[in-house]
DNA sequence: TCCTACGATGGACTGAGTCCAAGTCAAGAA
DNA sequence: TTCTTGACTTGGACTCAGTCCATCGTAGGA
């Protein structure tokens, strides 16, 4: 654990950011101005095999990094301003794929993904 | 409807392709040979806008373009190989958002990914 | 003290996509 | 028929996100 990656988790900590990468690098840099790219790209790489962040992509642009990694959850997403929330839909989508939809696949993960626009956006 | 925006839907004809906007382009210049990459995004934006084809992005990588748009469904996709299948899950995700997760915003689509291996990848 | 190895650095590179100025073409007007 | 106009296409430059790699720095062990 070296301080640069320190910096990189104490920037993803809180429950609700969705951070890009060039975000968190950002952050980092505020604290730790010498911090390369390359460092940080590295760091979050870890972070997500580690499964302590969950890497999202909802826009098919930069990915975001979520630090709410242990507590399931999907994303509500402003189709405008791309705004992001961590959502808790009931029920479970696993069992909503009947065995004959599956293709012989071994299914073991669901995205969910709402899609709308946010209060702000109208 | 030019002779590069026929080819380009002809392209996508067929109901279980999930193309990459590069292999549209392989396979237009293939019957157009000075078809340009600027046309085949041009055309796929407008297909994508008139909802006749949907853009996917699985992977956060380059965006996949689906024509199966007039039947709702949603997608399967190795983790291995980035395989994708057309899948019809029963159940209405929407409805399992219940309105004191939605903060007010105004939930008008929801996509569902699962991902697993594929029996190649076992 | 010197070595070694791991991590950090920054710059080059790649892949996907967008932008833009210039060229082409077809249809309608003169 | 020729001219004009506007829409579409082209190709090249550019941007953005992300990866790669050679080199550097540093902490810990011999």
């Amino acid at each position: 654990m070296t301080s640069q990656r320190r910096v990189v988790a104490e920037v993803l900590d809180g429950d609700h950011v969705h951070l890009t990468a060039d975000e968190v690098h950002a952050r980092a840099a505020h604290r730790l101005p010498e911090i390369s790219r390359a460092t940080v790209y590295n760091t979050l790489g870890e972070l997500v095999s580690l499964g302590e962040v969950i890497e999202v992509s909802t826009d098919g642009r930069a990915k975001r990094y979520d630090p709410n990694a242990h507590h399931p959850h999907q994303h509500l997403v402003c189709s405008n301003c791309g705004t992001i929330r961590d959502v808790h839909p009931t029920g479970n989508p696993l069992a909503d794929l009947p065995a004959e939809e599956r293709f012989g696949f071994t299914v073991s993960e669901v995205e969910v993904t709402y899609r709308g626009l946010c209060p702000s956006c109208v």
